[in-house]
DNA sequence: GCCAACGTTGGC
DNA sequence: GCCAACGTTGGC
């Protein structure tokens, strides 16, 4: 079982709109290595979601309800999406600094790769991030 | 196959 | 809005 960590620009696509849409298939990943992290999902595994630039911290968790497919918006077979739907709004977001600060979290590929828009986490990481939304 | 140039991302 | 980091592209 793996965790994940998948972010977004929160104005392209948002947690609140996620939360409106319940399900929607994670496109625009044209990064060979989130595309390898992608096709490594299995249904059923959980991700954290982050929102990029303006907010800067981890807002809810999502599950993976479908594996790898083509990646609708394009026809180049290169890039694939899955689905994903929201499973829980964390009750207080955690931002990138508490993520710095947490010598847990000090080997989180998120620091290491802040470009990298589909990262595996290990589950300590995963529940860390956790352990500290409901801390504060 | 190397490397410089360029584009993109994301934190500040 | 700037800049550092990194991935990708293309010329040699």
């Amino acid at each position: 079982m793996n965790y994940w960590l998948i972010k977004s620009e929160p104005f392209k696509y948002s947690w609140s709109t996620f939360v409106k849409d319940q399900i929607t298939f994670w496109d625009g990943v044209r990064n060979y290595q989130a595309r390898n992290n992608l096709r490594e999902m299995r249904v059923g595994e959980m991700c954290l979601f982050y929102h990029s630039n303006e907010d800067k911290q981890v807002v809810g968790i999502a599950e993976i309800v479908k594996e790898f497919y083509q990646d609708p918006t394009t026809e180049d077979p290169n890039w694939v999406v899955v689905d994903v739907k929201p499973v829980n709004t964390l009750l207080k977001p955690v931002t990138l600094n508490q993520i710095k600060s947490d010598p847990r979290l000090n080997n989180i590929g998120m620091i290491k790769q802040p470009r990298l828009s589909v990262i595996k986490i290990t589950q300590l990481e995963f529940n860390t991030i956790l352990e500290l939304s409901n801390e504060n």
